[in-house]
DNA sequence: ATAATAAAAGTCAATATTAGTCAAATTAAA
DNA sequence: TTTAATTTGACTAATATTGACTTTTATTAT
């Protein structure tokens, strides 16, 4: 039914892992020939699906003995995660950044559910498409920023 | 022996098949191939036949493996108030309605304090100030009428 | 030690695979 | 007859897949 596609199978597979264990450890043709894709496929589930937006840092060495390594970071742990996540914006966001950052915050107990699907739909494409492409991304990231420096007072 | 037409017969199908289960999830291609048309016609059908206001969302994905997914929610008792409100919001609108309209959900229970804050910082003057006065209100009203297109359903 | 070779991973652009938009043409309803 | 709804298809946008080429690191040979 849904995730015909490899990658993002490959994302399941990674994230499985990734849910007993703090991280994981892969070698990229390991991973390619388990799943039957050629080895950039990985760098490229890598770098739309674990990005620190979304919570993973990884780390990579090349030559023998190679390796990927993913890492599941609490962005929390930071004391001024705020400020980082509005740079992170910066002056203009697309969806799936965003989405994932809320994704984050959400997953900190930052937001509530509820919150974060009001502040999903409120940044969402449909909401802001309009015939300049770039006001979507500017709009988008004001919003989000606006939205990040509401959360440093009450909560 | 109404339902003469294409689009009604197609809704008809995907919605025999959401009398069953709670979403379903679709390739455009294939249906649009099943019903000998073309695939925007499943847009077409999507777009007035399974919208919010009927308790119908809809997510979707392009490239190798897209799908169009629909997803049956609850509509709240509160849904024809929201009504209302769209309407009152209209294609434009100020901040000061807009926060007086988020004043009354709130009156109503129908939003938290922080979720009245959250929202209201993201409709704020400031957040949206462009060049354009027009502008700024035109992405209120679209901003507003998302969420409380949001607010229309739970989960 | 140095140079050559092998063994990884990274990059990037071409191509493929979906779905979305929009407006013109057609058909049905009022 | 006017207006609204539907049908159609050309064009656009988003996402995924692939492979040739590059870079980095380790190992082996001289």
């Amino acid at each position: 039914m849904q995730s015909q596609n490899i990658s993002d199978i490959i994302e399941k597979y990674l994230k499985s892992i990734l849910a007993d264990s703090q991280q994981i450890e892969i070698k990229r043709s390991e991973i390619a020939e388990l799943f039957n894709c050629v080895p950039s496929q990985i760098n490229y589930v890598i770098n739309t699906r674990f990005t620190i937006q979304n919570g993973y840092v990884v780390k990579s060495k090349r030559g023998g003995g190679g390796y990927i390594r993913i890492v599941k970071v609490n962005l929390l742990d930071d004391s001024d995660v705020i400020d980082d996540l509005i740079n992170m914006v910066g002056d203009e966001i697309d969806f799936n950044k965003a989405f994932q950052i809320i994704q984050s915050l959400y997953q900190e107990g930052m937001l509530t559910r509820r919150e974060s699907n009001l502040i999903i739909s409120s940044i969402d494409k449909r909401t802001l498409a309009f015939e300049n492409r770039q006001i979507e991304k500017i709009v988008r990231a004001r919003i989000l920023i606006s939205i990040l420096n509401r959360l440093r007072y009450d909560d």
